[in-house]
DNA sequence: TTGTTTGCAAATACTTTGCATACTA
DNA sequence: TAGTATGCAAAGTATTTGCAAACAA
């Protein structure tokens, strides 16, 4: 997705179009994986000096609640990156050292034998962690 | 696991064992489903009425690092629970009521098809969330 | 007796909130 | 113009650290 994009899709939600949010929209449009808030802030602070955290937090949750943006919880802390396009249900698999990620259609739950009798499962987490081939070459071409 | 055998566990890895890390190890043994710091802190502040926070956040992290508990980073934060006892590789169906974490040894990995071309896979997660035969039951009871 | 554990106090990190001003629509 | 977004300051929450006294081995 580019940046006018995002930003139409903000719009359509009702979020006013800020310079900010503006910078927001291509920010995640060019990111390769996951941003903390502490990323986004200083992304941002090259461009708005007097940029506050705050801000930075608001708009991250505004977009999340709108759907623009997908929240990941990492052990090291929350994680955002641009909502995923797919439409169909899917899995991630992640690089971990781009944080890259890639749509896997395979999911477990269609097959999954040995459930506890009686339980009803209501959702699920499936996430392959590992290396990309590009970031492999590089770290082998080092 | 009971108490005894925890309080083995962590003197065999070179802690010291207090009255505090006894009582931590039967609250742990006793526990159904996960627990988190503000958890633990509350049940033995019943005991130990000088209590800090900040002993209960260390041993939770010694705990960790001595593979006696396990963490797990659920969306409203960080819990503890005791160390899984299965031996062989296995994953987690959670009831979202009680927390009982009951194991799978279906593995979704050993079958995954659509892995990005040249992505390596260094590491997993299949967690499945609902609702258990005894949570449900009681559910429909009231 | 030695070295670990504890409580206290304070520091740090992360995130949220209230309010006046600035800006979008 | 009406109402949202921003920066500032401050508060709230979660977690960590340094230190002296208490305690386990």
């Amino acid at each position: 997705m580019n940046p006018e994009e995002i930003v139409q899709m903000m719009s359509r939600q009702g979020m006013r179009i800020t310079d900010q949010r503006k910078t927001l929209a291509t920010l995640f449009a060019r990111a390769k994986g996951y941003m903390t808030p502490k990323d986004v802030y200083e992304q941002m602070l090259h461009t708005y000096s007097g940029l506050s955290f705050d801000t930075v937090y608001r708009n991250l949750r505004i977009m999340h609640e709108m759907g623009v943006l997908e929240q990941f919880v990492f052990e090291d802390g929350i994680k955002f990156r641009l909502h995923c396009q797919e439409n169909d249900h899917h899995h991630h698999v992640i690089c971990l050292s781009c944080e890259q990620t890639y749509p896997v259609v395979f999911c477990p739950m269609e097959q999954i034998p040995g459930l506890p009798e009686g339980f009803r499962p209501v959702k699920h987490k499936f996430e392959v962690f590992g290396y990309c081939k590009k970031c492999r070459e590089e770290e082998a071409a080092q």
